[in-house]
DNA sequence: ATCACTTCTATTGTATGCAATTCGATTGTA
DNA sequence: TACAATCGAATTGCATACAATAGAAGTGAT
């Protein structure tokens, strides 16, 4: 049953990374075209989602929600802020600490975004007792990966 | 049981593409420290476990292997090639073709990344069931998200 | 209060990724 | 055989990602 080829762990076919990177670059490719739409990149609407959800964050705690760093939000977060959508200040408090707020034309975006997750779920050929243990997993994979560094 | 919630699809902890985006960059970035000693990258690593079962590949099979486009893989190829690890030459019968060849150079190079598929297993902390099941359902979705523009 | 230490964000440099376009080579057809 | 259409790579432009570093702002122990 079991290959016995010494390379058989470095085939592509043998690998659980794989897949995994393709299916996320795939499904991101997916929203593209409805983001645009938008104007945003899924990268911003991920970011959206959690300010629309929080209204206001702080970067560490965006960072930590999404699993990204300063070199990638920073940058970030100033397109937002260019498009209009979010504020950012500085904590009075402490002056290290950017707080990014969604305004009021961030949150009309929210209107414009409600019928994403349905297209997207129509044009992603998965079935819902796959989707929902794939969800299962991933998150319990996406604690552990994240979690133990905090 | 359900959320009555009008945003409820537009929260992170309800996305499935989310997880799947995170978990892909987290187990890519514990490649990294890896195969920093072989001195290649992750896209680099894929494009290299292709070849070195297959010894020579078109830029469009690769690209086909690999989901990735042109952009993406030229660069890469000649990365590659720069290092001394392929040779890229054009097709006599169709110049448009262009094939890569692993070297002995190449070759050599997976002799040293034979204990990578098993340090990243040890790192990457998944019951064997849920591996499995995992890679059930990424290699189908996979398919089907790849596939079809074929 | 001072100074080493930690924190939080920003910056720099490198490597992807992909859409759109270009360009030379090949093919199918009248 | 012209020639339009197609094909396969390469190029361009834009948006991530992250490691490493910097730098300004707090903190804590003495």
């Amino acid at each position: 049953m079991e290959s016995c080829d010494r390379y058989a762990g470095l085939k592509l076919e043998n690998q659980l990374c794989f897949p995994l990177y393709v299916c996320a670059k795939e499904v991101v490719r997916r929203y593209r075209p409805l983001l645009d739409e938008l104007g945003i990149t899924y990268t911003q609407y991920i970011a959206l989602m959690a300010l629309w959800e929080h209204r206001s964050l702080t970067m560490k705690e965006l960072g930590s929600m999404l699993c990204l760093d300063s070199g990638t939000l920073t940058p970030l977060m100033k397109k937002l802020e260019e498009a209009g959508y979010v504020e950012r200040c500085r904590d009075r408090d402490d002056e290290r600490v950017l707080t990014v707020t969604v305004n009021e034309k961030g949150m009309e975006l929210r209107e414009k975004a409600l019928s994403v997750p349905g297209e997207i779920a129509s044009c992603i050929p998965l079935p819902v007792e796959d989707a929902i243990t794939l969800a299962r997993i991933l998150r319990k994979m996406m604690a552990d990966l994240c979690g133990e560094e905090q």
